[in-house]
RNA sequence: GCCGGUGUGGCUCAAUGGUAGAGCAGCGCAUUCGUAAUGCGCAGGUUAGCGGUUCGAGUCCGCUCGCCGGCUCCA
């Protein structure tokens, strides 16, 4: 938008800056709803119009921060007393006046000192903390009408420019994001620039409410969740076949690049994971028991034995790099808060593997498994992000460890041209890794892949190889998953198809449906065929009526249905209903199989 | 772990402090049916658990546990 039209909300000059209508001078474009920039602006102005209704209703309330976030925009407040559904209705109702009052955006620029004397005047503790981290000696305010908030800006040029809102939730938020501060009460919101663009929102979120991955887990049958076992869900039989599938494809991938399969034990004594590192680093996460009176750990993760498989033998450069992929079953004390149906669990199974490699094999080996993790997101037509997570403050190893760890990683992602965010100090204790996250059906991020390269390990196990100069030297180890966690993956997986899985991971691939009791007979000897030719199939021979049973398969997702009656058995055909699609003909057997099977095959995502 | 909410048959939900009920699913019987729900019947609950208030608690109060939405933390 170039030119300035009744939407444009603010503007960008010509040397980048995002300013108020008004301000402008130089302007390259103005920025409307319509623009990534112009709704950040235009839902952080909501945030400002809730903090001002908030203000009115609670004169007490301190603010805190209030930005705009992927999805609207949120405020913390600390508030004395707990707010409730009906306060969020009060507070609605209040915005609708600010909104009435058409306010407009005033931008005030004042030295840091004045700014800090205002807040303490007015009680506001959190804006003068604020400002006490504050470099710059000016600092800008923003006044609309009684309220005045701190505030970088730009802004929408009056409250009238909001057209429709809805706050959506209060939930609890630590002051600046540490525990140890105050709890705060952050109330979440959003705004359009048209309310049937809000009404779309609201009904895209009821929906996807549908495509949870602990309804649909439940619904098809697929997995649960017991009081008994909080964290540990339990997999069915057809949650079961679901993942049988999908590591049946892995295993299979894994060989082809040369990777080899090994297994370790869940409980391992303490001393390892003290030698490890885990004692000091990761206990609070950690289960312990105690057999024969000795200590043990549960694993929390599978590394320290892959180590000790590679010191239960002499390896020459040789063998490197050395691929070993393990499903490793790790058990991790999460906050009780933070379980998640299969999002977040505390027993999970990693499709981990460790490589040990020789240093010049690292750039190689992370471009190889970055390929991998690439191959199996695509599959599922998932659209993942990259995140690079340096060296935390609770770490082992030397700057020049970490640094060259975090190069090769860096120049790994650079050569395959791959963006990503640096996330900085979220690396693991032993190393920095990349992250892949995929997103559930609310546009929650998830943490599936990730590749940690690790110097530490290698150095606390005494690791080596013998080099081609016959003398020792040590391995650098490289820590990663693709699918993440098998739980995670799955309830991914059930959330991106809402439940309909592709016929290849399909619990049930095919269900006959005999219309009458005389059609039974052939339609078990139609099964049999197509059980030989290992499909899933299963016959619906209850008493209901064909409706009643094509309903049910409907509800249960399943691919494909063969319905028999008369005319199938006088033709010797099948009538084929494609799940969704409903009624696609009739088909003899052997031109279904050998539909079913390039579709399997194929792995077809529709 | 923290903040808030919440917990009634397998599932979805009813029940002014006064006898716990419905639909779906399940089971039985009848029906033998042509592309998203055939009819009738039966069974199923110490209202998450423990304690308290009360003549009387699913309902009010307290504690514990689980779950939901966030925060923090992570695959």
């Amino acid at each position: 938008m170039n030119v300035k039209s009744k939407e444009a909300i603010a503007a960008v000059t010509e040397d980048g800056r995002l300013v108020d209508i008004g301000e402008e001078e130089k302007v390259k474009n103005y920025l409307s709803f319509a623009d990534e920039a112009g709704r950040e602006i235009y839902w952080h102005s909501t945030s400002h119009i809730m903090a001002q209704a908030v203000k009115r209703l609670f004169p007490e309330a301190k603010l805190a921060i209030g930005p705009a976030i992927e999805e609207g925009f949120y405020y913390d407040f600390d508030i004395p007393r707990p707010l409730t559904d009906e306060d969020l209705e009060e507070i609605e109702k209040e915005m609708r006046k600010i909104i009435q009052e058409d306010l407009p955006f005033r931008r005030k620029e004042v030295s840091k000192e004045e700014a800090q004397k205002i807040f303490a005047e007015r009680g506001e503790t959190y804006k003068v903390e604020i400002l006490e981290e504050i470099e710059e000696s000016k600092v800008t305010l923003y006044e609309q009408g009684e309220f005045l908030d701190l505030c970088r800006g730009p802004h929408v040029p009056s409250t009238g420019y909001i057209k429709a809102f809805k706050l959506l939730s209060v939930s609890g938020a630590y002051w600046r994001g540490r525990e140890d501060n105050p709890m705060l009460q952050r109330i979440y919101g959003i705004s359009f620039d048209s309310e049937e663009k809000l009404q779309e929102f609201l009904k895209r979120r009821e929906e996807a409410k549908r495509r949870d991955h602990r309804r649909l887990g439940r619904e098809l049958d697929l997995f649960s969740l017991h009081e008994e076992g909080p964290g540990f869900p339990f997999f069915h039989p057809r949650g079961m076949v679901v993942i049988n599938a999908l590591l049946d494809l892995w295993r299979r991938e894994h060989l082809k690049r040369g990777y080899q399969e090994v297994k370790t034990p869940m409980i391992l004594e303490r001393a390892l994971w003290e030698q490890s590192g885990h004692w000091e680093h990761y206990r609070d996460n950690m289960y312990f028991t105690k057999i024969d009176d000795r200590d043990f750990a549960i694993k929390p993760m599978n590394c320290p034995g892959g180590i000790l498989i590679f010191k239960s033998q002499l390896h020459s450069y040789r063998e490197l790099p050395l691929r070993w992929a393990e499903l490793g079953l790790v058990h991790r004390h999460e906050l009780s808060g933070v379980l998640h149906g299969l999002m977040r669990v505390r027993c999970f199974t990693q499709d981990d593997a460790h490589i040990f490699m020789e240093p010049h094999q690292v750039k190689q080996e992370i471009i190889g498994v970055i390929e991998l993790a690439d191959y199996f997101y695509r599959l599922f037509d998932f659209t993942y992000e990259v995140e690079l997570s340096t060296r935390p403050e609770n770490s082992m190893g030397s700057d020049e460890m970490w640094d060259l760890a975090t190069r090769s990683l860096e120049e790994a992602l650079r050569e395959l041209e791959v963006d990503y965010r640096v996330n900085p100090g979220e690396g693991a204790f032993y190393g920095p890794k990349i992250d892949f996250h995929l997103r559930d059906c609310l546009g929650r991020r998830w943490q599936c892949g990730t590749i940690q390269l690790d110097f530490a390990m290698p150095e606390k196990f005494d690791l080596y190889y013998i080099g081609e100069d016959g003398n020792r030297h040590r391995p650098v180890m490289l820590h990663r998953t693709v699918l993440g966690s098998i739980e995670r993956f799955l309830g991914i997986l059930i959330e991106q198809f809402a439940g309909a899985f592709p016929l290849w991971l399909a619990p049930v691939q095919v269900v006959i449906l005999p219309i009458a009791e005389r059609h039974i007979d052939y339609a078990r000897e139609i099964k049999d065929v197509i059980f030989s030719e290992e499909i899933r199939v299963e016959i619906n021979d209850e008493n209901a009526t064909l409706g009643a049973k094509i309903r049910k398969a409907e509800v249960e997702k399943v691919p494909y249905l063969a319905i028999i009656g008369d005319r199938e058995m006088e033709n010797r055909t099948l009538s084929i209903r494609k799940r969704k699609k409903g009624d696609i003909g009739s088909f003899t057997l052997d031109e279904l199989l050998k539909n079913l099977k390039r579709e399997i095959e194929e792995k077809v995502v529709d």
